[in-house]
Formats: structure tokens, sequence, C-alpha cells
DNA sequence: CGCATTTGACCCGCGC
DNA sequence: GCGCGGGTCAAATGCG
């Protein structure tokens, strides 16, 4: 996600008429109401979104405490999951995220890997009960290079490298949930050093299923509202500060994905939209006329 | 034929 | 020191 633009800016390239000045004033009120409302309701979003992974952290920490049966490498794993959560579902996520630096992470005989790339974030993804690959779509590719059955988990656990490796060190480790088997728990070590090298294609080869065919879907989402003939919407988020970079976090992309659905959903928006459209259709018209 | 996946063997750290 | 378990390696296998 390069340039996650929806273009504000309306393209009324009108000659101006007294009247037409007018309604075009009163549109721009109108639109400046509606972008304020929109704001708000981001802001709100942002808000419950952030409320309730402080609530989750919180339940987490307690169950924690209330289990000390649990060994100290049980529990590094545990809270590693609880502070980096992504829930994803389908191929239509919604993510949640966040990367820390966790040096007291199970990892420890990994401890130079830890020094020179201290990143690691645990995605639970929703699968089909009858899908049985432990292959996780996130936009990169990946190589196999191991499976393993674990003792505290009877499904196998892949082993995946970046396909970029070694030039990117970064790995990740896949295991179906021991409470729910339809949602496999993927743990991501370190951090790329490239792009989504898939991610163009996979927006043009959509969902294929297995190791290659990644689907980003998140970015795939670019809430590009657009008419032939009528203006462009364009919603600077970058410039709002809303999206800073896809790398960093997938909340952006969470959030940005969130706005778009309840633009499309909010009958408000398809109004204000179809009367842009057809605000300009007449102005076209009457443009001829003269 | 080249590349990706599979899978058993091996390595290594940790706990007892 | 030994056994266990997680992680990695590498030969075998499959596929396009």
């Amino acid at each position: 996600m390069e340039s996650t633009c929806v273009d504000t800016s309306l393209n009324l390239n009108v000659v101006p008429s007294l009247h037409m000045a007018d309604n075009l004033v009163e549109e721009l009120h109108r639109l400046n109401c509606e972008n304020k409302r929109l704001t708000e309701k981001l802001t709100h979003l942002c808000e419950s979104y952030q409320a309730m992974q402080k609530q989750l952290s919180k339940l987490m920490n307690t169950n924690f405490e209330q289990d000390p049966t649990q060994s100290r490498k049980r529990k590094a794993d545990e809270t590693e999951s609880c502070i980096n959560m992504f829930c994803v579902r389908g191929n239509i996520n919604t993510e949640c995220s966040s990367t820390i630096n966790d040096e007291d992470s199970s990892f420890k005989r990994h401890k130079d890997n830890i020094i020179t790339s201290p990143k690691f974030s645990k995605v639970l993804v929703k699968t089909e009960a009858s899908n049985t690959s432990l292959y996780v779509m996130d936009g990169y590719q990946w190589r196999k290079y191991g499976q393993k059955v674990t003792r505290d988990n009877p499904s196998p656990r892949a082993y995946f490298r970046c396909s970029f490796a070694p030039r990117c060190p970064v790995k990740k480790k896949v295991q179906r949930s021991l409470e729910d088997p339809t949602i496999l728990v993927a743990t991501y070590e370190g951090e790329h050093n490239h792009g989504h090298e898939r991610a163009e294609l996979s927006m043009v080869s959509n969902q294929k299923d297995g190791p290659v065919g990644s689907v980003n879907v998140s970015s795939s989402a670019t809430p590009i509202i657009g008419s032939t003939t009528g203006p462009t919407i364009r919603l600077d988020l970058v410039q709002s500060g809303l999206v800073e970079s896809a790398q960093k976090s997938s909340i952006e992309k969470f959030l940005v994905q969130q706005m778009a659905t309840s633009l499309t959903r909010d009958p408000n928006f398809t109004t204000a939209l179809a009367t842009a459209i057809s605000g300009r259709i007449l102005d076209q018209t009457s443009v001829a006329k003269w």
C-alpha cells in the first residue's frame, strides 16, 4: 500500500454562475459536515479499538496470575501472543496487530537473532474447517523448511523462511490452535527488509490456494472511490496521519478497511456521492448548453 | 531439469 | 549427565 489515498478534491471545472455558486457553497458545507462526522466516527473507532486491546491485555495477565503452574517459558510465549495479536477472518480479514521488542521471549537459543531481529508478532488466522493446510496468506512468499509435532499440540507446526532468505531473515511458524483447530497461529520472527513482493501479483491472480499465490486483501481494499463521469473523492489518509506505513503496522490497514466499509455502507455517504455525481452531470449539461 | 515441499535425522538448550 | 523437546538440516520426492 504505497498511496492509500481517496481524492477529496472535487474536480468541478464549472463555469461559475450565481445560483450555481450558491449550490456549490452549500454542497461544500455539507461535505465538510460529512467529513467531520466521518472523522469523529473514525476517532471513535480508534478509541474503541485501543480500549479493547487494553482490556484484552488485562484479562490475559489476570489469567496468567491465576495459573502459576505454567512454566516461565510458556508464560513468555503466551504473553507474547497476547500482546501481538492479529485476528484475521478468512481472507477478508479483520486484523489488529502490534510488534514489540521481546527480550524475554521463549526463543532463548536465538539470542543473537533476537538482538539483530528483535521483532516478534503473532497472527491468528481463521480458516475453513475443511482446510487442513498450514499456509497463511500474508502477502509474502515463504519457503517451508520443516515440520514438527510439538508436545503441547497434536497438530504439526510448520516452519517457514522468507523466500528472500538469506537476504531477508524473517521466519514464521504456523500451527493450529489447540482450542480452535480452525484457527492457524502464525508466529513471525524478524522484520522483512523488502516489500510485499507478491502483493501486486496477488491483486491480479487473486486467491490462489498454495504457498506461492499470496493474497494481501488488506492492500487490495484500497479505498478509492471514483467515477468516470463524476467527481473523484480522495481522502488523503497519509496526510491525515491515519496511514503511515503498511509495514509499520496492520492497524492502519485495518482502519482503512473499516473506514472503506463504513463509507460504502453509510447511506449518507452514498447519497452524497450520488448527489455529487448527478450535480456534476447537471453541471456538464449546463456548460454544454452554454 | 530446476525448484519447492516433505520428512526423518540431527543439533542444541534446558530442566531434572 | 541424561532425556526431552523445539528448531534446523538435507536427502528424497513431487511437480510444472
